[in-house]
DNA sequence: TTCCTAATGCAACCGAGTTGCATTTTGAGG
DNA sequence: CCTCAAAATGCAACTCGGTTGCATTAGGAA
């Protein structure tokens, strides 16, 4: 069981218990996880107002990376903070369907040219579709 | 000076004013704009009820492909019909500062390995940061 | 304990995108 | 040319993820 008191700690945060529970929901979903989908997790249990703050903060603090679906909605996923270097810099999964979504780790960004004055703080490739469950429901 | 009309009806695309309009202003803005910026350009001349509806069938039939920002905002580009091949099928910029996206031409999206039994319908790589313009003035 | 600051809850707001429906336009067939 | 059904448009109302302001509550250093 982790203490996610610790972790808050150790990257700067106060542990309190709005953040204990959406660190903890975080962790518990095992992949990015959109506002709704911790909520949900927390049934009614924090303001919606709250998880926002404390999602912004937990990606803020880098103990969460975020990406945005093609549905236009953010997922936020927390990772293990001993991980070296830009966490979230990998390919994301969505499923248009179910609207889940997943890391697809072990696998880099590539290098994008662009044009010379650009400057770049970031990237993100999200490749959709439909998950296998998703997949396999719609052929019957 | 390009007949519009010409290229939705090769497209199976009724050529009504609004259309037309439409199509036009993506020519002209040249890069990939979003609702509101094709709003700006025709000045209030069509509701933009109709300026969505145009630009989704316009990117049905392949007339234009789209992409949507770290923004969360949708941008419509349209594309000479004559190119072979899905279009599109490139990665894509956008400035956080003043919202411009532009086309990554000449560089094609990479292949992504997903889970077994995933269903990939589509991918797009936005990369983000701030514009030669843009870069530019923040520095002074 | 005290007291200042940070965090929370609640309500109101915002803006991109969508939907329903009455009215107008289009174009195929006569 | 007309006629008329289907398609397109305009307008109003709505949805929903996300944001903001502010009064109240909790945290923790002194
Ligand atoms: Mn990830
Ligand atoms: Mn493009
Ligand atoms: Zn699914
Ligand atoms: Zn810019």
């Amino acid at each position: 069981m982790t203490d996610y008191n610790k972790i808050l700690e150790s990257a700067g945060l106060r542990p309190t218990d709005a953040r204990e529970a959406v660190l903890g929901a975080l962790y518990r979903i095992g992949r990015p996880a959109s506002h709704g989908e911790v909520a949900e997790a927390l049934k009614g249990q924090l303001d919606r107002v709250t998880i926002y703050r404390n999602l912004y903060l937990l990606e803020e603090a880098r103990l969460a990376h975020k990406v945005q679906g093609v549905d236009g909605k953010w997922r936020f996923c927390a990772h293990d903070p001993d991980v070296v270097g830009c966490p979230g810099d990998h390919p994301h999964f969505l499923c248009l369907s179910c609207g889940k979504m997943i890391c697809l780790l072990g696998q880099t960004l590539p290098h994008v040219d662009v044009p010379d004055g650009v400057k770049v703080q970031g990237k993100q490739l999200v490749v959709y579709g439909l998950c296998p469950e998703c997949s396999r429901d719609r052929q019957k």
